[in-house]
DNA sequence: GCCAACATACCGACTGGTTGGTATGTTGCG
DNA sequence: CGCAACATACCAACCAGTCGGTATGTTGGC
């Protein structure tokens, strides 16, 4: 139970390894990466992976966490916050995560989002670690569309967790599309209705667009 | 090259093997799935299965076109396309959708998003096959879409295709996270997420609900 | 109508490489 | 010294794929 991670000085043996299983993870999947994989990618030897890691699945999970980490940093010193308009700030997130769009498929899909696909039925704690990391990712944005809601007078019959779980559905889904068609042009599309969903969601009656 | 499937005479090993790939593959994902896996589900032996794929990647192919045959005749036999109305149609196919969602994870989950995420940067036979079901399943939505733009008067800034490729993109997504959470609820969250989304791109101006 | 020649479907023991994990050094820092 | 952070060597289980063999059709010549 360590805690710290990733103070500035010379990466250890750990980082490495967590660092190369987010990319590697990514392009073989979690069942098809071999524990020697994550070692070579890392440079460090098997006896340095399980010194750090009683098992590939505690790795599997210390990844999940990681990757929490890695882009909660990431989205919180993001720009997408700076609007006053609560609005705004939805719709500016979902402008982010288009622009994360970028490079190879292995770049900017989802670390959990592929684990927890393979891992659901066979490993509680990893499942465990990529539900936190997707629903935690969801709560920050739950704050937002509340007052978004409140602001513009929607109240339908739907929650903004539910709002907030849906842009995580629509991001997965679209991971899914552009590995299928390996066109990131896809991904862009599905991204592009989840933002249209929104406006229409909270436009004024009688305006569109 | 024989073509024929599944004439109703006793399942030879092949449609067995097949049959059990459905359920073992969306249980434990295609990496996890041994060969031997497969042969036990489907009780018959390693020397029927190499005798009827020449590999566990050309099963995989194989399974991703059996999901295709499977599905394709679900859907083409299915109620949804009675509805006068083409928008009718559309919404009476996200409900049918919807009810599909019941049972455990492994039986209303989706094969090929379930192994194209696995293997996309692996097998390019696979993942070919698993992008042709997807694609191809939503092409049966793109007509009536199409209908429903034009009989509304919505000229949006999107194409058929694209509204019925996110349709799945959110049923994928859907799925993700009703493993992540271990909960089907959180599915039907989505699909209604979706239906509101599709509803409120051909409500007349003005009005809502 | 019969039989030889061939084909298809399937069986299960075996193999060689791989995999997750272990046991036992070595090194360097406080 | 003593201990954490590695490295090296190794192992038993496992896994995809092979191979020799059998059982049950099917076909065509006579």
């Amino acid at each position: 139970m360590n805690g710290t991670t990733t103070t500035s000085r010379r990466p250890s043996a750990r980082d490495k390894l967590l660092e190369a299983a987010l990319t590697v993870i990514r392009q073989k999947g979690y069942a098809a990466t071999t524990v020697d994989d994550l070692c070579a990618a890392a440079g460090v030897t098997k006896g340095a992976f399980f010194h750090h890691f009683a098992s590939k699945e505690e790795l599997g999970a210390a990844a999940a966490h990681y990757w929490s980490e890695m882009t909660g940093a990431l989205f919180a010193s993001a720009p997408y916050h700076a609007p006053e308009d609560p609005l705004d700030r939805v719709l500016a997130y979902i402008d982010f995560r288009a622009e994360l769009l970028a490079g190879e498929l292995h770049e900017f899909t989802c670390l959990v989002g592929t684990m927890v696909q393979e891992v659901y039925g066979s490993s509680d704690p990893i499942r465990e670690a990529c539900r936190d990391s997707i629903v935690g990712h969801a709560e920050t944005l739950e704050a937002d569309i509340a007052a978004a809601m409140k602001e513009h007078g929607v109240a339908g019959d739907f929650t903004p967790k539910s709002l907030a779980l849906h842009t995580q559905a629509v991001l997965q889904g679209a991971f899914i599309l552009a590995k299928a068609t390996d066109d990131v042009h896809v991904a862009e599309e599905m991204v592009g209705h989840l933002r249209r969903y929104i406006e229409l969601l909270f436009s004024p009656k009688g305006e569109k667009q």
